[in-house]
DNA sequence: ACGATTTATTACATGGATTTAACAAATCGA
DNA sequence: TCGATTTGTTAAATCCATGTAATAAATCGT
């Protein structure tokens, strides 16, 4: 093993100026046309005979030939990328969603422009005008509300609007009131507090109107004085701490909670066990995402878990295929929602003698 | 007020397959030359009368021109982009790096391309491959470790080499280590469990060695049984657990841990409640980050923070500056952690007399 | 042996913006 | 009035890859 000398090493590496065709072409005292066509493997390169070829190819390797990115999009418009639009990188929801995207875009050798607008719609303008003089070739907008469809394949997560051109990935919210609210009825909850989302969030209108058509349906009350909304641009725990701070200061008259997220759910109970209510003993709360840490807060959170991963995924997958022409454009793809029951729920009424405070801590 | 008619807006809009300076030209009978000249204010054109400028800004605006990137970008390098590698978007510290980093660049209209690559070497140089195609101007880098210097300016976060171009933003990771460890000496815990970082972590090392440094320093004894190693690479609390419980199979002879982060540090939390040890009556734990909701976890995490936002904003600085030419470069900019006191620590010893079950409860 | 076909290769235009060098035309100085 | 500036504008080269149309040489068929 005569090993790798660092001198070979830095010499093969040492910057060439960026190799073109030309200098190919120099080098094998061949045209930049020759080089082109084989490099690309064309039809027109049939002709071409095969030890022609390989000094080509072995050429390229030698100096490490790397088509100009810039030179070549000019042309033909390919790039391979595309743009994700979100709101913020949260604390686990846009994490969750990126890192599907990510997965799929990268087996396709795809990149990605991200870019957060946090709900200023000239902010979202200007990222949409300068992702596409970057070329990218389609969209991904996450929590995004758009006014009119972009004039490129674009997949919406979470979004709202029927909008010609976009597809829209969205959960069964429907099914996710009913196996939220269900389960706490289930559990003999009755005044039931609704944390509504902002309401510059896209998923804010539909899910309370689910679950408000679900509650309808189960004959479940809805007390408007237990419903309160988000306000905050917050994506941490804080942009629920208030709205139940104030909530509290108005009625403790209430078993349980069914928060808009996670995160909101996370500073609900901190309010909630700041003013002396313990979750779940006097009160259960329902998440809703099931991020990461969902499963690890204390007490664990009981939530209607999104496949946030997977929704990424089908988002890259579906505009990828658009993109490609493989499958053409959906409007809409349903995901299914599904309930984690954890340690933020018990059944209601009387605490008292449900509660075991000891088995919280037991062996 | 004629308000704005759909019918003016859409024409206006209609697709006109892309202005180009020639599509000016001929409108303007001018030749392309001069409307570049014009539009770039180019010294050159102070030769051309106002006049002619001015219908030259007028046709622009009109026709809603946009320079061609690609065209552009051929000829003169700038992208205004740059390239992000990270390990991975977590729950926290990544999203509040990127958010500061994103801050910045947003203000000087630089985008960036952001890619993971989960510490796999070959996903890495792939990467960075594809980024440097795609003309990014410079790399801001995270967690990341790398073997040499990459050709183009780059400041690195929690890089741990020092490799020459390569600006390094540094956390004190002595003084945090002295805060956090001083902290938990001060409230009189001896036997102190240290969770150290993933090996492939960039910030493990170093802050294994200033863990070791301060505590002979403060006469602390370090018990090589009471110190763990996170391996896993999840990004969620998942990491802490699992180490912490296999831990706790072999002793339980410690009354404080000081965690590699927030994110393992609630993990292990969870496995110590799991195991019927209360936090922080039975134990005390620090974190490290101070992610979001390390505020918001129950019991709320005293930690040592690193301002990662700022952290982020700087490194963005950093390398604009370094472009621009306007500050050259930085060998490291250090920067300094604040320990967070909350609820997760106590003074030690016979959690007995000094819990107050009833206190965390209390109104 | 000559047109037809195949094989092998390349000139050249294209995609847009930028920039240098250069060309006109107008104005100035003396 | 002639040469020198100044004013106003543009041709042409450059960045680099791609693809069509064209050229050149070799081979085939009859």
């Amino acid at each position: 093993m005569t090993g790798r000398r660092k001198k070979q090493d830095s010499s093969a590496s040492k910057y060439p100026k960026s190799v073109s065709l030309k200098t190919l072409a120099a080098f094998l005292k061949l045209s930049p046309t020759t080089i082109s066509l084989v490099l690309n493997e064309s039809a027109a390169a049939d002709a071409i005979p095969k030890e022609t070829k390989e000094r080509v190819f072995a050429a390229a390797t030698k100096f490490n030939y790397r088509p100009n990115f810039f030179a070549r999009s000019l042309r033909n418009k390919k790039t391979c990328m595309i743009g994700v639009l979100i709101q913020d990188l949260g604390e686990g929801y846009g994490s969750l969603l990126i890192s599907g995207i990510e997965t799929v875009l990268r087996e396709q050798q795809y990149l990605y422009l991200l870019a957060t607008h946090h709900h200023r719609p000239e902010l979202l303008d200007r990222y949409i005008n300068s992702l596409m003089d970057r070329g990218v070739e389609g969209f991904i907008v996450i929590d995004t509300d758009l006014k009119q469809a972009l004039r490129l394949p674009t997949v919406a997560i979470s979004g709202h609007r029927r909008l010609s051109g976009v597809t829209n990935i969205t959960l069964d919210q429907k099914g996710a009131a009913e196996q939220g609210l269900g389960h706490l009825v289930s559990l003999g909850h009755s005044r039931i507090v609704f944390i509504k989302g902002q309401s510059f969030s896209s998923d804010s209108e539909e899910r309370w109107e689910c679950y408000m058509a679900t509650a309808k349906e189960m004959g479940v009350q809805v007390y408007p004085e237990l419903c309160v909304e988000l306000e905050s641009e917050d994506s941490s725990p804080q942009v629920g701490y208030p709205v139940m701070r104030r909530l509290l200061e108005k009625t403790r008259d209430f078993t349980a909670v069914f928060a808009y997220n996670d995160i909101s759910a996370i500073g609900a109970i901190r309010a909630l066990t700041d003013v002396g209510l313990r979750v779940p003993e006097d009160v259960s709360v329902v998440g809703f995402d099931d991020i990461q840490s969902a499963a690890f807060h204390n007490p664990s959170l009981t939530t209607v878990r999104q496949p946030l991963r997977k929704m990424g995924g089908l988002a890259a997958t579906t505009l990828l295929e658009r993109l490609s022409g493989t499958r053409d454009y959906l409007e809409t793809i349903a995901v299914e929602p599904e309930l984690i029951i954890r340690e933020s729920t018990r059944p209601a009424s009387a605490g008292v003698w449900l509660a075991e405070p000891a088995a919280v801590h037991q062996k």
